[in-house]
DNA sequence: CCCTGATTCGC
DNA sequence: GCGAATCAGG
């Protein structure tokens, strides 16, 4: 499989939607969790909260430098005056990544998070309300939380939940949206779409041109 | 063990 | 660029 634009956007969508990488390399098919998660970081994607945290390193043990312990100037520092303050540690093999280093304080929330209310985040689940809860026969409980909120437009729906090797996964509507769902039908055995979408999945390359009229997963490129 | 994402590194 | 292998926290 290669990264086609739609399955790059597909990617994009779910990432940022919240989707786990396993849940969106299932969804697309084809590549596993580590090349999603991989394609991720290539796309710049850069990640929400990773169960592994980096490292913190580098306290802030000495807040003055006491002693003048003068750094011996390189041999031949062309136009550069001495600022010995802001001179950056010399970077050795790899040290792209600017790690800023903050204080534990947390100012404030920038206007981004505080828009995605209803959205996941990693202590965020909703649980069912009792109300909603099954009394009867007590089926097997779902094999992970998922970070979605139940919404009664979805109500009836195919949901990420709902998804297994026997219901077609062709998407419905965009992820992040209230009514996203899957198709939810019968599988075509062997595929992972119902035996209608995979005659949408699967088709020859056709000219550009002819192309397109069909319905693609996600309802397509989201338009903005 | 299961899950998660991050990173590395051979291809 | 890609992704399996590996790492490491929950």
């Amino acid at each position: 499989m290669s990264w086609t634009e739609e399955r790059i956007d597909t990617l994009r969508k779910m990432w940022e939607g919240g989707q786990t990488a396993s849940q969106i390399a299932e969804a697309l098919g084809g590549v596993s969790r580590n090349a999603v998660i991989g394609k991720a970081h290539r796309l710049g994607l850069q990640s929400r909260p990773s169960p592994v945290v980096p490292k913190e390193v580098e306290a802030k043990p000495e807040p003055e430098p006491v002693v003048a312990a003068p750094p011996p100037p390189p041999p031949a520092p062309p136009a550069a005056p001495a600022a010995p303050a802001a001179a950056p540690v010399i970077s050795h093999t790899t040290a792209p990544k600017p790690i800023t280093i903050t204080t534990p304080l947390e100012p404030e929330r920038s206007p981004e998070s505080m828009r995605m209310v209803r959205s996941v985040g990693p202590g965020g689940f909703v649980r069912q309300a009792p109300g909603e809860q099954q009394p009867p026969i007590a089926p097997a409980p779902p094999r992970r939380l998922v970070p979605a909120k139940p919404a009664p437009e979805i109500a009836g729906k195919t949901s990420l939940l709902d998804l297994s090797d026997k219901v077609c996964k062709w998407p419905l509507g965009h992820p992040g949206e209230p009514d996203f769902h899957f198709c939810g039908e019968k599988v075509n055995p062997g595929f992972p779409y119902c035996v209608d979408h995979c005659g949408h999945a699967y088709q020859a390359q056709l000219p550009r041109r002819d192309r397109r009229s069909a319905p693609l997963p996600f309802g397509g490129p989201r338009m903005r």
